[in-house]
DNA sequence: ACCCGCATGTAGCGGCGCTATAGTTATAGC
DNA sequence: GCTATAACTATAGCGCCGCTACATGCGGGT
């Protein structure tokens, strides 16, 4: 081991990052907060991060892999495309509410979209990529079209909540707006539209 | 005289910002950009706006007041609820288009909301309780939660909007969650919801 | 004429992101 | 065991940022 092996240094700093994002948002990460935090001088910083923005990524980065464990763990899987869409909904509200500071970070209103920004949204694509294959869409509603629409919707509503996590109110307008969506995108008599899916998981 | 007698310091300074932020976004709004581009010094940036923070609070409240104004303009005030709804909105699309730098500012992810940002919100929940009066909301719909589920969502689609100004395709977007929203929250047999009011206009 | 208060300029502080340079440490080769 | 090499960290400092103590000039009231 080249360093001091109880204490990897990219490890100490990136949860020191973290641990100041998820406190007081993306913009309390300054380069000196983190190096005091984690006991460590500027140049090692950048040798691992390149650059705060690049260390703000792999925030970024671990928020999301969290984002996507809890999305994994809550998701239903039978039959009813709602029901998934709903839950899908649900956990991402969920997570804008448990790390408040993080959210708007993940989903900048300005700037380039972190690299994980896709994975979430292919997700969702490939939901509604099936049901349209199987003819669940209403007319008019293309999959990519379904995707950026309930994208933008939940983007506003988890915006909402992370900026008052703690009104309960939001629940109802959270559940409002995603069953609007979730009308206006799938058909009513769908019943299980995933003949593609031959096995459970 | 110091200087052109008509050319008033704080009018500059802010007309500078303004641009600033309507060209690179609001972070760019340095103040010593805004002090070189206005051919000022430091210190009367200060006299005039206390600090950085209210000079961007000015350039947001310049911002809503052109806001106000071309929704003013956009107004259509007929009978039908939802085409007034669907003109708000709409209204609220075209300028997160026209001023995609400086719509981030006016409706921020942290950070206390501008002053103005209530009064955008009053402005909508008027209509709202206008139509909760005549029962023209679905059941279980009220005012204030109608006008939140709106204004969240409205603000997923204008940050879309304002983060890729160019693409075509949000338009489309824009028009499913908009007719999402009015159909999930107003009610279907609304002919004219506004018997309180007698006359035209 | 005087002073006083408002507006602006001069110069500088501390914090920020970042880096040129040098020193330190652990492994590889002999 | 000893050095060469490469990865890693520390010292010290640059330029830009928001902001301000202080000095200077301008006008109006008495």
């Amino acid at each position: 081991m080249l360093q001091n092996p109880a204490a990897d240094v990219r490890a100490r700093l990136l949860a020191a990052a973290f641990e100041i994002a998820r406190r007081d948002g993306a913009d309390a990460v300054t380069t000196r907060a983190v190096c005091t935090a984690a006991g460590v001088q500027a140049p090692s910083l950048y040798h691992h991060f390149g650059d705060r923005a690049g260390l703000i990524r792999a925030v970024v980065d671990a928020a999301f892999e969290e984002y996507f464990h809890r999305k994994d763990a809550a998701a239903p899987d039978d039959g009813d495309p709602r029901a998934r869409v709903a839950a899908g909904w649900d956990a991402h509200i969920a997570f804008a509410r448990a790390y408040p500071g993080l959210y708007p970070a993940m989903y900048p209103a300005s700037g380039p979209p972190p690299s994980q920004f896709e994975r979430s949204g292919a997700l969702l694509r490939a939901g509604f990529d099936e049901l349209e294959r199987a003819g669940a869409l209403r007319p008019g509603i293309t999959a990519a079209l379904a995707t950026s629409a309930l994208r933008a919707a939940l983007r506003g509503v988890a915006l909402k909540i992370a900026g008052d996590p703690g009104d309960p109110g939001n629940d109802r307008t959270s559940a409002v707006v995603r069953d609007a969506l979730i009308h206006a995108l799938i058909a009513d008599d769908v019943r299980d539209p995933s003949p593609s899916r031959p096995g459970p998981r």
